[in-house]
DNA sequence: TCGATATATTACCGATCGGTATGATATCTG
DNA sequence: CAGATATCATACCGATCGGTAATATATCGA
């Protein structure tokens, strides 16, 4: 019951999504995100808690909607073709034109002040997260035989990661698309090796 | 003549550039610099002209310092010897611990709000530069026959950038240096396959 | 010793930061 | 209709932002 309230939050979220991942979490302002999603500053504060929740909800929403690429690589059965997919769709993902480049899991807060360490933090452990499903999807590949026993499985992993973030950061300095698929399909022809 | 300056600039600038290497351009604030740089705003504003003047002059610094390892890897006769030395070199220096982690040259400034955006052309400009001289050593290496005729000098090029970015971006947010070493040795091992 | 010059110190500027108190307004239940 | 409730809009909060005006102080050349 009560005033209905008259804006889509999905809407208004996706809006703050959009700031957050263009600007970082510290290089968009309160003003800003108020502006882009259409609702003055209490809305704001009584339909997401603060600009921290808020990022964290972005955060959230950035996962599900821009990130299943990743999910469904790992589902992949073969596990060469698997880390294809996870390569050439965080490029195709990070270079699209109809949202921001790069990746809000390091463009959210890859340094900040103090008062942002909770922010990153968080996305910290998002990464790491990550991290630990792509280095159990490489484990179970080389239980299934599909690695050679002597595989270094965490080293394939690091380095799966760092070309994955490598992308996220060239494309969001604007390196063309061509360019990083080329990096994508050379990654994925060594990774193992 | 006149009253003589009661600090040293280079120990003032190295202060900033500490600051701005771990909090990035907009992380840092005046306060924060003029803290650990030991001096006041007008001493600051007097010596470096502003906080975006100071922030080029702390960049200038930081490629001269921390950088040289760049000029050293490309000065190599042998290219792989000197690609080897690239992606170590590049480990080493973004995991020392005498300084803060990653790369300037990505932490500076990889989003940011509007205000800061000539700082961040800045750094643009900066990581194309070095990225032209990379490329040129891999072409200069492929006239000279250490690389075979069909090598594609461009997506070598690109792919040694973006390993590097990602190692910087791994190194930020704490990832081992062992770690990082294995991928440096992955990437050496494969760059121009 | 006396300007001239350059730095040091203090105190301040308007703008913006993230966040909120207040009260009007619209929908619910009864 | 009359509360109860939740959202709306306006106006405001103290703190901090990058930057500066005003002035005291220390060194120079003459």
């Amino acid at each position: 019951m009560g005033r209905p309230r008259e804006f889509e939050v999905d809407v208004a979220l996706a809006a703050a999504l959009e700031l957050f991942w263009r600007h970082g979490f510290e290089g968009t302002s309160l003003s800003d995100l108020t502006r882009a999603m259409g609702i003055t500053r209490p809305s704001l504060y009584a339909t997401f808690g603060n600009k921290e929740e808020l990022f964290r909800k972005a955060l959230d929403r950035y996962l599900g909607t821009f990130l299943c690429f990743l999910v469904d690589a790992l589902a992949e059965p073969d596990i060469q073709r698997g880390m294809e997919r996870l390569l050439t769709g965080c490029v195709d993902t990070q270079t699209a034109a109809d949202h921001p480049p790069g990746c809000l899991m390091t463009n959210g807060a890859l340094v900040c002040s103090d008062d942002a360490s909770g922010v990153r933090r968080q996305i910290q452990e998002h990464r790491q997260e990550k991290e630990r499903a792509i280095a159990a999807r490489i484990e179970q590949a080389k239980q299934e035989g599909q690695l050679p026993p002597d595989c270094d499985a965490a080293a394939c992993t690091t380095f799966i990661t760092t070309v994955m973030t490598g992308i996220s950061v060239q494309a969001a300095f604007g390196m063309k698309r061509e360019a990083l698929q080329a990096v994508a399909r050379k990654a994925a022809r060594c990774w193992s090796a």
